[in-house]
DNA sequence: AACATATTCGCAAACGTTTGCGAAAACCTT
DNA sequence: AAGGTTTTCGCAAACGTTTGCGAATATGTT
């Protein structure tokens, strides 16, 4: 049994195919009796409307595309899921177009987007994304873009972030609140802006307290780094009380160093890490981390790009605040 | 500037639509300064075609649905990561439709994709599904289903996942040879099919071989029930040489375990799971482990599917071959 | 020069749906 | 019973594209 069309319906009911077509949205033009004789037909014999046909018909798409580096990563895992279930909800769908980080094919998935004349974009620039007016010139073409996470840095746009600011703030003042005096805290690669914002409110929280703690800052640009790092200072008779990690990733590499060395958390050493949830769970005792969940996140841009579609113009910078989930690591 | 179509190229170059359609697919029939002359403009307004009208027109799609209960998941992660990159390379797109391990959600997504008539889908169904016939019925309306990962048990359908036997065979033959006695086996729900087949593998491998080894089967329906099992069978005095895992999720719990009670591997204790891969290095030393890949088991369900497409009608269970990859917890 | 063939292009229908508008039929109102 | 409303429905155009077919023009052959 091929597709069945409104057409079909129409000439098994002796009906035209408007009175159908209206029959099943339940247009009051078409009396009651008549719907639900339509109607019975169309569940009998499994109709479901062509997309395509509404698409083209109406100009409208029920489809969002989302353009990010990678997938395997675990803040757009949850980033995603979340929003799936947010489109879901309001008969939306998504469509994942991967990166690989690299700018081509970041441009290329762009024009896709704009090929299947998506109703919006969701988008996490790569880190080598230098022009966005590409993505600007979408909202000629009234295609919302809702950039969220890695973001453009100046131009007028809407993003939904994390506040890597207000997260490296609370990060220190947890340390400092928690007496930790030696403090060894690792970074990601500093040319990234994440690294540099969090780096910088970071190190401004322990000056603006007059905290007197030692904080010995260092850049780890993967998870192998960042274990061999704490390999190099945690080694022997070190004096730290406590390791601090930017990221997931970082993270990973330290706690895999302080299981090679033997230490026990917190009693030999403290981590406190800002994270996205997952992993501070892997270990014990759980990790003490600043959560930056991409869950919040996808409900702000997705509500934000709800309002895009319905007319709103003005562009707006969303920040998601984070909050301090206690482990037993401190 | 709005949408520009056939219509207002072939305006603004005193042609034909059908003249404008076929020089930009290079047909033969169009003169070649003609093609050329209709390609420059085309590209200096940023023409694009319009998918909608391509599929209504051509009846055909180039997107492919991909159903499974979550995505928040190491394993489908990997499988959609490498399902996209194969998609699109071949000019698809993937939508993503979680079920939340909700057979009536899984519902609800089938019938978007027959709405979305879409080019085919991959379906992992949930643990709960029992009716797969509304799968089964897409075949007739020319939409592939590929299964895979959690597939169905008996039905003739196309199937691609992990050979679970043969995995848990490696797994077994690994410790035979490696000559541990004392073995704590630890499996996921009872009720489920991958770990009735795992479990069964496991022991039939001892018994074949002849093995004298001690081993002990349980089960943990989740990690903190698989932290809980090794917390009291480890605990205090034990006679375990090695814990096996029979997967990610269950090695989590072991692993925090391990951590709490202070145990270094392997010297303490070995450990062996069966895994996607990526936890296994989250720890030191990286875990020795039975890699079923999801990267391997995409490529598989998408060259299915594009033979599928291309009219083969006949249905196949294809499985992905496991492979040892070692670490130092054994 | 006459004819055959090749090249280049346009007409028009079709895909399945939505929707403004008008027509027919039914129902009131007086 | 005549006029006015309301209810119920169908006609036809439109969305942007593809494609079979035929027409016009150009090219080749004798």
């Amino acid at each position: 049994m091929p597709d069945v069309t409104l057409k079909k319906l129409a000439e098994l009911l002796n009906l035209s195919i408007s009175t159908v077509s209206r029959a099943l949205k339940d247009h009051a033009d078409v009396a009651i009796e008549t719907r639900q004789r339509v109607k019975q037909l169309a569940a009998m014999v499994d109709y479901e409307p062509n997309t395509y046909a509404i698409n083209l018909r109406t100009n409208l798409s029920r489809e969002f595309g989302v353009i990010i580096p990678g997938i395997a990563n675990d803040f757009y895992q949850s980033f995603i899921s979340s929003l799936e279930e947010e489109a879901r909800h309001n008969a939306y769908s998504l469509i994942i177009l991967q990166s690989g980080d690299d700018p081509v094919i970041e441009l290329e998935n762009l024009r896709r987007c704009k090929q299947n004349r998506l109703a919006g974009i969701f988008v996490s620039i790569t880190s080598k994304t230098n022009d966005i007016n590409p993505f600007l010139r979408l909202a000629d073409q009234h295609i919302p873009v809702i950039f969220f996470d890695i973001v453009p840095s100046y131009e007028a746009c809407n993003k939904v972030c994390v506040d890597d600011a207000a997260a490296a703030v609370l990060a220190a003042e947890t340390l400092i609140v928690q007496k930790k005096k030696n403090i060894l805290a690792i970074f990601g690669k500093s040319q990234l802006s994440i690294t540099q914002k969090r780096l910088q409110a970071f190190n401004d929280t322990f000056s603006k307290y007059g905290s007197d703690a030692q904080v010995r800052c260092i850049h780890a640009g993967s998870t192998a780094e960042s274990y061999e790092s704490v390999m190099d200072h945690l080694g022997s008779a070190h004096q730290f009380d406590v390791v601090f990690c930017m990221s997931d990733e970082i993270l990973i590499g330290v706690m895999k160093a302080v299981q090679t060395l033997g230490l026990q958390l917190p009693k030999d050493i403290g981590v406190l890490a800002i994270s996205e949830g997952i992993i501070p769970t892997y270990y014990f005792p759980r990790i003490t981390y600043i959560e930056t969940s991409g869950f919040k996140l996808a409900k702000m841009a997705f509500s934000r790009m709800l309002a895009c579609i319905a007319g709103s113009s003005y562009v707006q910078e969303l920040k998601s605040e984070p909050v301090l989930v206690a482990g037993g690591s401190l």
